[in-house]
DNA sequence: AATAGTACTGAATATTTATACAGTATATTA
DNA sequence: TAATATACTGTATAAATATTCAGTACTATT
């Protein structure tokens, strides 16, 4: 297999995401308006070379007839994810100082998209069935509802916790276990900073 | 969800077969000569049928603009495990009448390898951090040590609990919850077949 | 008895789409 | 120096395709 060009990998790309996206290959015209081209030929071309090349085939007189040659190729199915552990007083979550390792694993895994893995310490939310050492999958997000588990930051120390606004000065952040108080917080006397919610879970015994 | 008809049914299996088979959905056309129509509108009204009823998407305007709500990935997919819903008495567990849907997910996800996914019913297991609807990663063993929490079948019914062996004819299936009560089982009096064990847990929230 | 959903045939049509043709320009290879 | 591959714009068009309209027939529900 001839090597491939970074254009014609964009493309390659492009086609990719595309189906994941849409659930469907894209015409000449969608890879034009994604990448910037002006006339379907662009495209056209890019592809006849991909097709010569190896990467995909091209079903002749067939509209989206692009298929992909190599299903390894879905590596946008699998990204890594960090894991986060100890999460240091006042440095960016995602700094690379905190990630602990990755996961690999489908962005789609969950039935919301996600953005790391936060490692869980303590108890605080055992009747949940959250344990020491379990894997939140956090999206970051300031999209709460009340009785979601958020991942809230207050005073550089990160806690999991039910979320509830009581008022639109206060918000309760409720452990699931009867040893934990509930955390009362004034929103005009203390900071906090929601650094997104849990949108699922993972345990590796 | 409307519940489907069998013609309906079949229109979807087309389309996923399709997919599988081509890489990109069908049209109309397609599906009529599949499935022996002779006018495309049988297959149009089919379509809308099932977009109504929650199975598939449609983008209008678009050529084979079909997708799969739920798409089965392609069995030889290596890495796409079955969900193990409620096992029917006396069926074999990975039959597929018993698959819920299937995970894409890596092999080497978790630190031991699996087979499949249970998904857990009832709460027999919430001091464990088990949780119904939770999915356990299931690794077909019988390599079981005490403590471990293993998936068994007694008389037809199929449950999760913490292993421990008393003697060799004296197990204790228990149950990680104060509500529930150990079960004896006396292996001379009672049959029980071990599936397996857990090696991990997924939770989609 | 009327209404609505399913399950089709058959034909017509507007839109979507692939694809060919005519160019321009640059870089690499033989 | 010529040939070849890459990387585009721009236009045109035949074929592919979605989608609507007009029917027929059966079944279940109200």
């Amino acid at each position: 297999m001839k090597e491939i060009t970074i254009q014609q990998n964009k493309v390659l790309d492009c086609i990719q995401d595309y189906i994941n996206k849409t659930g469907f290959p894209p015409t000449r015209a969608n890879i034009c308006k994604e990448l910037g081209f002006k006339s379907p030929n662009s495209a056209e071309t890019h592809l006849r070379a991909l097709e010569k090349k190896g990467f995909i085939n091209i079903e002749s007189g067939t509209s989206r007839g692009i298929s992909l040659v190599n299903p390894k190729v879905n590596k946008n199915n699998e990204d890594a994810f960090p894991i986060i552990g100890l999460v240091a007083a006042g440095s960016p979550t995602l700094a690379s100082e905190n990630i602990e390792k990755t996961v690999n694993c489908s962005p789609t895994f969950f039935r919301e998209s996600f953005d790391y893995f936060l490692r869980v310490k303590g108890l605080s939310m055992k009747d949940a069935g959250i344990m020491e050492d379990d894997l939140i999958a956090v999206k970051k997000t300031q999209d709460i509802r009340n009785g979601d588990i958020v991942i809230a930051r207050i005073e550089d120390e990160v806690t999991v916790k039910y979320f509830e606004r009581k008022s639109p000065e206060v918000v309760h952040l409720k452990p699931a276990n009867e040893d934990f108080n509930d955390i009362e917080i004034n929103l005009k006397e203390t900071e906090i900073f929601i650094e997104g919610k849990s949108v699922g879970l993972i345990r590796e015994n």
